[in-house]
DNA sequence: CAAAAAATTTCCCGATCGGGACAATAGACC
DNA sequence: GGTCTATTGTCCCGATCGGGAAATTTTTTG
């Protein structure tokens, strides 16, 4: 996970897994359709905020490894 | 890990663990001061990409863990 | 394969805001 | 006071985001 077209296809696949479409994960999430579908096709400028929004919609956690530190 | 601050604090802080400036990791990552001020600072609105540019000059690995699964 | 239905992507528009450089300011520490 | 680091103000071009609908692609069905 080290850009944010893996991101992007992450939420798609997961979105498919959970039988959401676009538009509903949009409206769960706070963000407009636009957004989403740029999220989903890896655009680097969205907002980290929304996109974040809509990785807690889809009931995903992040971790963020530290070199030499145990996930946390 | 579920918010912009969150990451802001644990990317200070990661960076104090290195010995970097922040003028040091906004050249590494190739950001600009600013930027990396405003992303410790937990700003929502800052650009994805760049984040995990940041993130990604520290060293740091991002797992996305969705909800039933295993992590990777 | 064709037609229909569903899902996804693109387009239009402009108010809003990101974030770059640079300099000035504020803390911290000795 | 002197020095180093962190933060903020200003200027400002260019990009983001959204809502709704059209256009395109994908999936379903006969």
């Amino acid at each position: 996970m080290d850009d944010v077209t893996a991101f992007g296809a992450l939420i798609r696949q997961e979105r498919k897994a959970q039988g959401l479409r676009q538009d509903e994960l949009a409206a769960a999430s706070g963000v407009g359709l636009r957004f989403l579908v740029e999220l989903e096709r890896g655009k680097p400028t969205v907002q980290f905020g929304k996109a974040l929004a809509v990785l807690a919609a889809l009931g995903c956690r992040v971790d963020v490894v530290r070199p030499g530190r145990q996930p946390g």
